[in-house]
DNA sequence: GTCTATAGTGCGATAGAC
DNA sequence: GTCTATCGCACTATAGAC
């Protein structure tokens, strides 16, 4: 699996991510036409992102807020009731796609060595075109209110279940070798997650996300299967 | 090389830390009872990474911190100079001390097989004595000023560098198979850090950090030492 | 060496004009 | 649907009493 075909199957856009932002909000929302609405969301979640993912979210004020996206402090709250709610949107939102995205395609894969690469590949090719979003989710959970934390948490031991599901299967078809099925998962998610935490590394270093995909699945392929 | 050894050599206790800074700090802290001064900063150290860790340095009120430790707001400004005084002498102790170790267990093994050890251990255990200190060190990290955050950029690479160097000098000698030396040293990091960002997972699972680093090591070495 | 009191700033949120 | 004006509050930091 290609980046490029990936990008173009998942058609992930800011648009069509509000697009399902709005519909599940209608009540919150205090706007009422779709093409204003859309429009000032994918503005005010991407000035959210970039300013946050540079000083943090608590660091950005609603003020901050007003100058990058243009609009003033009482047409943003025609689109989010508090600070807050701001942040769980985004959080909420991000989290559902990762699930949706990575199910489906560990899904169409048919073998435990298919749906490895599968997983991992969409993990990564996700996070690669919602960089933001991912970054963002991981730097601002612990601002999350109790319940909506757990959920995040929920949210991130969900997707490596899934690994630890493929590696059980592949050893239970004896084409894996795996002692230990969960603390393979575990260093299998943070390395995934390197990606998009360290930017700043691999865009320095001209290291491509496929680039990476190979050579990730190269790492793991070496410990799982005995020669 | 166990972790209790470990712990025993290295000798860091909050103590210690604290009277470095107090050496160090002499000037800027107005308090000039080495006694009084390594209490206190003990007190105020801790309090701010426990409220830190929980919520966030910027979301901790330093009105929050008067609270945890019983200080008043006069007196925690004679022991720093502004709440990001606070933020950078934390992160610039963890940073020293951090390097210190490394470097020397390094140093202390022979080949680059022991080298690979040491590292990977005197990381992991380092980090599990000082969990509070990394873990505030890697999510405030962005909150530094553009100086601050500079030396903190050199300072994960620089750590990174250390195992980049193991990786080809085992190539060199023929010990290891290495195609490239930055991106598995990029990995190992991220594995490693992963101990301390995720300490509710291993402590969920009741994984043991010498479990961990044995794990890991082997992990690492499939990958690099071909049957 | 530590305290209390307070200055001065900027925050999130809302009401009501347009 | 968006704006401006403003409220009440919490923040960092400091000055001066003890």
């Amino acid at each position: 699996m290609k980046f490029a075909d990936f990008s173009r199957n998942v058609m992930i856009t800011a648009e069509n991510i509000c697009r399902d932002i709005f519909l599940e909000n209608r009540d919150s929302i205090k706007i009422k036409k779709e093409k204003v609405v859309v429009k000032n969301l994918v503005n005010i979640f991407n000035a959210t992102l970039r300013l946050s993912n540079e000083k943090g979210f608590h660091a950005m004020s609603l003020r901050d807020l007003c100058q990058e996206t243009g609009l003033s402090m009482g047409a943003l709250y025609s689109y989010f009731s508090s600070k807050d709610d701001l942040l769980e949107t985004i959080q909420e939102q991000g989290r559902r796609l990762a699930v949706k995205v990575l199910t489906e395609y560990i899904e169409k894969a048919g073998n435990p060595e298919e749906k490895l690469e599968a997983a991992v590949k969409s993990h990564l090719y996700l996070s690669e075109i919602m960089q933001d979003w991912f970054f963002f989710s991981y730097m601002e959970t612990r601002y999350l209110d109790k319940e909506e934390h757990k959920k995040a948490i929920a949210g991130e031991l969900y997707t490596e279940q899934l690994f630890i599901d493929i590696l059980e299967q592949g050893k239970a078809q004896k084409k894996f070798k795996v002692d230990n099925a969960a603390l393979t998962a575990a260093v299998i998610k943070a390395m995934l997650q390197d990606w998009y935490l360290k930017r700043w590394k691999y865009s320095r270093r001209v290291v491509s996300v496929e680039e990476y995909a190979e050579f990730l699945i190269g790492f793991i392929r070496s410990y799982i299967i005995p020669d």
